[in-house]
DNA sequence: GACACACAATACACCAGTGTATGGAGATTT
DNA sequence: AAATCTCCATACACTGGTGTATTGTGTGTC
């Protein structure tokens, strides 16, 4: 029933491969990244694809269209990703550094990913839709660190509370840390002072 | 020599009043905090102001003079305001507390202003004369606060690794939480914990 | 090999925004 | 009261962007 979008004429032109939905997508995170979703435009992405607004248009709808389904896959993807963050140390204090590292420093090299997030989380400003995106995932990430936090207090509120403080202070690093020069060696630091500091709020402290 | 502009038309005219540079950009303001720097259009301004784009383009060179004009202004007023900012309780526990009811609390009342300055970093992110000034904000507020953690420690690194954090949790904290519902109480108890985890660190601990 | 389909190019109408040149009205100066 | 200066309006040319309708082309299928 000629049903199973090839996306990619099977066999023959590998080089002028056709484009799909997916490859929109991409393109535009790049656009996303570096100016943000105000400069998401459907001529330059058609220009940085080599190809006319002829082609976006039938992939999507409108621009709208591609908005829209660039924050679904991006929503879906944050989510996803949390699945392989369980950390696997043993001791609580393994734990910790582990998920701190994958916060700060792992984050801070995929410069991209992280512009991306910091313009996703610029538009939510402006946008319902990106905002509830946002906090979504935002309320994920915080309870994946209640998880470890559990195991440093017993009091219900200061776990959530503690959590939401490593959350934030990640997310401020990003924004005021990202591109500048000679952050890899302070985001270390941070990153080993945050972990005293929760594990100075353990139970028998 | 017809010097000493008038600004406005002296004593008639109270209601029809003329506008200033400064009026273009307090309403400017108004347009970025509501939708960033990529909003900010000379027209729009025009018509929430009552005028045409004639009057704008008497003010100001163009576009990009009134984008300079108040990047300047938001980092002369964000340098200034550091001067009342000096705590004055007496103990350590005090003024720390001081410090971040001012950064948190304080700021998260002050919607429009924090709207502002996320829209400030948010721009910095693709134009480099804002990364400057933001950058130059950001190391007068931490500097600033080294003074107080001075008296928490005696480690200049430590010191100074303590204010960057505590800086960036508050910065954190504006991005993640501003707007959100039951808010208020939430940063008062981060407020806390973060006075806390501060006072944690004295050297006698 | 004719056909239908998937994807892209072309051409068109349309709109929002910038910048400039020029004109005009009111207040101020002389 | 005439000239001047300040501030704003009007009209124009131009750019860059969207969305749509139509046509074109390679690809797999019957």
């Amino acid at each position: 029933m000629t049903d199973a979008r090839p996306t990619r004429p099977s066999r023959k032109n590998p080089g002028k491969a056709q484009l799909t939905r997916d490859d929109w997508l991409d393109a535009a995170a790049g656009e996303v990244a570096a100016g943000g979703f105000s400069h998401l435009r459907v001529l330059t992405l058609s220009k940085k694809l080599g190809v006319t607004r002829g082609s976006f248009y039938w992939h999507f709808k409108d621009h709208e269209d591609l908005v829209v389904s660039f924050l679904d896959r991006w929503r879906d993807r944050r989510l996803h990703e949390l699945q392989y963050w369980k950390p696997k140390g043993g001791d609580v204090e393994t734990e910790l550094r582990q998920i701190l590292e994958l916060l700060l420093t792992d984050a801070s090299r995929n410069i991209r990913r992280l512009q991306v997030e910091l313009a996703v989380r610029d538009y939510a400003r402006r946008n319902d839709y990106a905002a509830d995106l946002v906090t979504e995932v935002d309320e994920a990430r915080i309870n994946q660190n209640c998880e470890l936090y559990e195991r440093l207090s017993s009091d219900p509120q200061r776990i959530q509370d503690l959590s939401l403080l490593m959350y934030v202070a990640t997310i401020g690093s990003q924004v005021v840390l990202t591109g500048k020069k000679g952050d890899a060696e302070t985001i270390r630091r941070v990153e080993d002072l945050m972990a005293r500091l929760a594990l100075g709020q353990r139970d028998d402290n």
